[in-house]
DNA sequence: GCACTATCAAACATAAATCGTACAATATAA
DNA sequence: TTATATTGTACGATTTATGTTTGATAGTGC
């Protein structure tokens, strides 16, 4: 029934659990291990080393993000509900994946980093999509051009590094959300 | 005015953040200084070794935790409201220090373990003398054992974690209070 | 200026943790 | 029984952490 084998699955689990927690870097190999009850063998031989462990379950997470996103997107709600459960979307992950990773493990390994860049990339073509629609029926507005919209989101994105910022937003989900809500609150049709 | 040198707090002060969220062992010297923008050998200017900025940090705390107990206790408000006061810090400090710290760390480092240990010896004295204090001035039935009611503060402590207990209570608040007035009517003299 | 203190960066030797592999033993299921 | 999954331990190689050393910079009070 399960995707996995059981221990492979267990393995992924628990992984994901410490690294939503400590990030990558502070979590070894023999800690999953021990906390998934699962020998070291066993690990490798479900996966050839800590990286690719990293990458699938990275990856699992990314598709279950963009599963529930999609959810949302098809369903048959007013624009402006949709917003608000991307939002609120938005701000589970931010919370989840906050702190450890974006800043401390992405910015070193440069797989992870363009493991990173896929996902940005790949949810930017999303978005972009997405609004193509709503501007085709209405909901945006059809004077703005996309392609601007994507720089200034890539802009945006640079903010949490912007010195100075974390003492007005200490809390990084709330910058997120306040970036989020600029760009939606900003670019809404007016009503 | 304070009590360390500029440099010497913010190692505290950083390195207590962090082995809040991450537990002692997963922290290293060395990112303790980088996070307090201290140089390594500033750090071991100040302290000798990892242990014992461990050391001082935990007595910081604990002191600091006991400092809090006394002024609810010395306060002058009624006995029901130094109760509220008092399993609100323990919360408090629950939560703070759960999981990693005395989990991971104390059950290893025998140094660390005598240090918990010690905390645990002078909270429960302390405890004691409260309830005996009580029970003197007719606040809590003279008939029961201090030594039990520390007992079963600590089991009631757990009830949040308890697997069931979120269908039950799905507010919060509603458990906190239920276990309030449990122990309210359990102990207290009737009037 | 001069002595003094605090601080820093970089390099270093040593100790410890982590990685990934190998092998023999044991449990589990067909 | 046979085959497969899993385990524990031990191991060498590599990486990371520890605590020290050295030399330099910057500010402070005299």
């Amino acid at each position: 029934m399960t995707k996995h084998p059981k221990k492979k699955e267990q393995i992924l689990q628990t992984a994901g659990r410490l690294f939503m927690r400590f990030g990558f870097k502070r979590i070894s190999v023999e800690e999953i291990c021990a906390k998934a009850s699962v020998s070291k063998m066993t690990f490798y031989k479900y996966f050839p080393n800590k990286s690719e462990l990293i990458k699938v379950w990275w990856n699992e997470i990314i598709d279950e993000a963009f599963d529930r996103f999609n959810e949302v997107d098809s369903s048959d709600i007013p624009f402006s509900e949709k917003i608000k459960f991307f939002l609120k979307l938005k701000k589970e992950y931010a919370e989840k994946l906050s702190g450890e990773f974006i800043n401390e493990y992405m910015g070193v390994d440069p797989e992870m980093k363009s493991l990173f860049n896929s996902v940005y990339e790949r949810s930017a073509q999303w978005f972009l999509e997405f609004i193509a629609d709503a501007q085709e029926r209405g909901n945006v507005r059809r004077d703005m051009r996309p392609e601007f919209m994507m720089i200034v989101i890539n802009k945006l994105l640079e903010l949490p590094n912007e010195p100075g910022i974390k003492n007005l937003y200490p809390i990084y989900s709330d910058l997120v959300m306040e970036i989020n809500n600029f760009l939606f609150y900003g670019i809404l049709e007016r009503e």
